[in-house]
RNA sequence: GCGAAAGUAGCUCAGCUGGUAGAGCGCGACCUUGCCAAGGUCGAGGUCGCGGGUUCGAACCCCGUCUUUCGCUCCA
């Protein structure tokens, strides 16, 4: 009998557990936090990185046309002029105080505007888009709120005009760069890590003699000011982001969208995320740079939630920073001999939520037996080659040479794999140490040990043990907690 | 940003109408034991989220603030 969480107090456990296991912790908790920003454990860390490490060796090893790169946070400010991100991640925004919705503020005088022309009033219509236009540029608020009060627009739920004051959200975060702090200095946190990949584009593909189709992945840190930041380490200002981007011959990308879908889904499940447990979800608005978009959900405790973005964004963000860098961003096909800005399909999985996604499906609260046998307990299900710690070496007892021993088969282990020592309290008290951590197999060193050279492993999730040999461990072991069991369901 | 709830030991919580803090679990040492959170002894750990105010006296009442969860809202 085991329970999934499926409610939202589920959640809470899971982050509790995350917090008293050492996952994740609140960042800067001893001032009380930073609202959205985690950091991650001495637990926590393993798992991450092993997930980083699988994802990017079977975007790299697995394609031989896939190669890594890792571009800086600071780029060129105008790099988010050419990718849209100045333009679409300003928005002025301003609340009805009655209703307490939320509107973008340049969208109720557009709507207005467009009503204004169905009225016949084009010329009004047009005096007030550029009113606005010129508050905007200028930086000034009032005058666009002034402008939606004059033309008398109402919340279309309370009904009223009682509106806050306009205020500008940035969802990049910016910084000075230099001693000095002028305005040509001001510059941003990168709030996607593609850009770093569409700028290399031409010094990958030249310097690596890459042809059409190709991919580059990246792992690296990206940063948004959210709003709202809610759900643990769902929405985070920090976060990591794992993306490929795949550069497609125009009129292809569908057929490579199409592939990179089903390879997507194939490393989740393959990671041991349940095939229930995620759907595709197609976008229907689409966002500027793109022609197909689809997520890859997972059904969190709080319902089905994007992990990852597959998107086809065609000749989009090569061809916006060949006009503003004026450097041709083509790459001759000799197949075709024919010049062209390639075609781009995007795989992006936020590592942080792939990493809760992981963290949910592993929690497990089980109950087995009853009347006087009931016995629970909380274990982390989580896929052997991705678990922080892959073996425990226990001593049955401490005397009698037994620790000695015990110890003796934690250095032979512990360079091959994360091998953990324990002695401490009762068997089973250790045994349930290493469940809560998601430790998958506990060697234990028990008298038999010092007469025929064998040990017991104990598996995490049957509770069953194995009596094998000592010199047969590294082997056996080394291959069941190894990343080759993952690569094995992707190809 | 709005609304609701919460914040006391590492964790889960108790603490009555105000009288300067407790339990269980966990943790450390030692003894005993030895296969699924065993028992015993001893011990460490909290200015009750933070800052004001009321009061002779505040974990408790009032105000502010921070953080978290939930619901709105937002999400190129």
């Amino acid at each position: 009998m085991e329970k999934k969480p499926d409610t939202a107090s589920a959640l809470k456990d899971i982050i509790s557990h995350a917090k008293e296991y050492g996952f994740v912790f609140p960042s800067s908790e001893i001032y009380d936090g930073l609202q959205a920003v985690y950091d991650y454990g001495q637990n926590g860390v393993e798992l991450k990185n092993n997930l980083k490490n699988v994802w990017y060796k079977a975007m790299t090893m697995l394609n031989d046309n896939v190669v890594g790169l890792d571009a800086a946070i600071f780029m060129h400010p105008l790099t988010w002029k050419a990718s849209g991100h100045v333009d679409s991640f300003n928005d002025p925004m301003i609340d009805n105080k009655d209703s307490k919705k939320r509107y973008r503020a340049d969208t109720l005088l557009e709507e207005r505007a467009a009503a204004l022309e169905d009225e016949g009033k084009a010329d009004e219509a047009k005096a007030l888009m550029q009113a606005m236009a010129k508050g905007l540029d200028a930086g000034d608020l009032e005058s666009v709120r002034q402008l939606i009060i004059d033309q008398n627009i109402k919340c279309p739920v309370s009904g009223t005009a009682n509106w806050t004051e306009v205020r500008q959200f940035n969802l990049m975060f910016s910084t000075q760069v230099g001693a000095v702090s002028e305005d040509a200095s001001l510059i941003y946190l990168r709030p996607e890590t593609a850009q770093g990949i569409f700028v290399n584009f031409l010094n990958v593909q030249k310097t690596g003699r890459m042809k059409v189709p190709f991919g580059i992945a990246q792992i690296g840190k990206a940063f948004r000011n959210e709003i709202v930041a809610r759900n643990f380490i769902f929405r985070m200002r920090e976060f990591e982001q794992m993306e490929m981007q795949f550069f497609v011959r125009p009129g292809t990308e569908m057929e490579w969208y199409n592939k990179w879908k089903e390879t997507r889904m194939k490393f989740h499940q393959a990671i041991g995320l349940p095939a229930d447990s995620l759907k595709f979800h197609d976008h229907d608005k689409l966002a500027h740079y793109a022609n197909a978009a689809v997520d890859i959900e997972y059904k969190f405790p709080f319902g089905f939630k994007e992990m990852e973005g597959i998107h086809s964004r065609t000749d989009f963000d090569l061809k916006a920073h060949q006009e503003l860098s004026k450097k041709k961003q083509q790459y001759f096909d000799p197949e075709i001999n024919q010049n062209y800005i390639p075609y781009v399909v995007e795989t992006s999985v936020g590592a942080d939520r792939l990493f809760l996604a992981i963290l949910c499906n592993a929690y497990t609260d089980e109950t087995t037996g009853e009347g006087e046998s009931l016995k629970q307990r909380v274990y982390l299900n989580i896929h052997p080659a991705l678990a922080p710690t892959k073996v425990a070496v226990l001593p049955l007892v401490k005397k009698d040479g037994l620790a000695e021993k015990a110890q003796e088969i934690t250095n032979q282990l512990k360079f091959a794999f994360n091998t953990t020592y324990d002695d401490g309290g009762a068997i089973g008290k250790r045994y349930t140490r290493q469940d809560l951590i998601g430790t998958p197999y506990c060697v234990v060193v028990d008298y038999q040990t010092m007469e025929d050279q064998t040990v017991t492993v104990r598996d995490r999730n049957t509770m069953s043990q194995e009596r094998i040999s000592i010199a047969d461990l590294k082997e056996k072991l080394g291959y069941a907690v190894s990343m080759e069991r993952i690569f094995e369901k992707l190809v």
